[in-house]
DNA sequence: CGTGGGTTTGAGTGGGCTCAAGCCCGGTGG
DNA sequence: CCACCGGGCTTGAGCCCACTCAAACCCACG
């Protein structure tokens, strides 16, 4: 929560060896970095609106970021998550559509925004920019046939157990194994696609079960192979 | 069904003022045409396999293909199908993963298979060819997350009035108004994520409700905005 | 010490699944 | 020509998962 003195950086976005933005040129990065401002995003604090035009792509060097759509009742789907070295808006962005989601800061962290002409341009001038990008939504794309398969035919009981295991997958665990993002039981709830009501209960039926442990919003891992069993995934 | 006695050729999808190969130099597109050897695919043949490694991508020139993922149980769940102008298994080739899906013919068709290396070659030397993939695998990433939304919030009878309508709008109707594409029960119920019975009954009772018409596997489209009331969608 | 957001628990219900049986129809072989 | 077969389609019965509604609890915070 303390605020930095020092001016941020966005080295871990921009340089780091798995960076998308590697095969850019020197003098590409350097205007990336003149271009761009990085700053502290706070908890709650949206990026951009479903349905609403948006004018470039985040960065995140670090924090946490949902993104969801929703649904026709107002019920919020949420459809995957950002963290420090992902990118995102950027399908609108070069899909040259309005967004198809809602990006909302769920743990604060130091963003930047990259104008869509910028992006564009490294795309047309890049190649290996380019094919960068390509094999992120290929990935992406690879990841949404797979939900979409196991919401269409799987259990809501098998849903959770898989998600918890994503989850740990993408975030880690600390030290006595609780899972270190911090989420809702209705941000649970609003992934698995299913009630609060159910996340909780099957949530306490995995305790029961040996398989996590519970303190407010900290679910601790206990048995890893236990939820992979429950899952029917991760072969 | 009849044979035919000329040389097949791949104007459609390779000429064609959408086609993603419109920015090919003629240079490209001869070493295309060269390259690539379209043939007639009949009805059940399948293209690749989910799982399997793939070496390069399909062009459809004519016929329908549906590509689907297998669930736990052996069940198939239907990601999309491709028709006449579509480029299918590009996602795999680009991420370079292994098929994440299975392509099968369901009514026969030209089709023109495009190795690997070539596609690559493309995607390094034409930016104006990568953008268009690129907008593609956006494209399809758009529709894939309010797939998962519908999966995740609708009734089995809303996500089916809204399959009906996008069927309409991807394969269009004929003169009579009926649906242009021919798929069984089962496989409606492997868009829509849900049992054969249920489709069963659902399309019975929006036949009685006067929405559709049903001959065998003929279903004709009486009330397209009924249909669109009911499937919450299509603002 | 109230207030409100998040969490938990219980009760009741119904959408949609499973299982089972029968039907329809085109193909096949005696 | 007819009997048989099999795949797909239809209908019915029963059940259970998961949703809804409602109430109470917890706890951080002003």
């Amino acid at each position: 929560m303390k605020k930095q003195d020092e001016t941020p950086t966005c080295d871990y976005c921009f340089k780091n060896i798995n960076s998308i933005f590697r095969h850019l040129t020197p003098e590409q990065m350097d205007l990336l970095s003149y271009t761009t401002t990085p700053r502290i995003y706070e908890k709650g604090e949206t990026l951009y609106h479903e349905g609403r035009r948006i004018n470039g792509v985040y960065c995140i060097e670090s924090g946490i970021v949902k993104i969801f759509k929703t649904g026709f009742d107002g019920k919020e789907q949420i459809i995957m998550f950002g963290k420090g070295g992902d990118i995102i808006g950027y399908r609108s962005v070069l899909a040259n559509e309005l967004a198809c989601t809602t990006a909302k800061i769920i743990e604060e962290g130091l963003l930047c925004f990259i104008p869509a002409n910028l992006l564009l341009q490294f795309v047309k001038e890049s190649p290996g920019f380019s094919y960068e990008i390509m094999k992120l939504a290929c990935k992406e794309l690879g990841d949404a046939n797979q939900y979409i398969t196991d919401l269409a035919q799987k259990s809501v009981r098998e849903r959770l157990a898989e998600i918890l295991l994503h989850l740990v997958e993408k975030f880690g665990i600390d030290g006595e194994n609780n899972l270190k993002i911090s989420l809702t039981r209705e941000e649970l709830a609003n992934i698995v696609g299913t009630a609060t009501e159910s996340v909780i209960r099957l949530l306490s039926d995995f305790k029961h079960s040996g398989l996590i442990d519970l303190q407010g919003r900290k679910i601790k891992i206990l048995d890893m192979n236990g939820l992979k069993h429950i899952s029917n995934a991760f072969p």
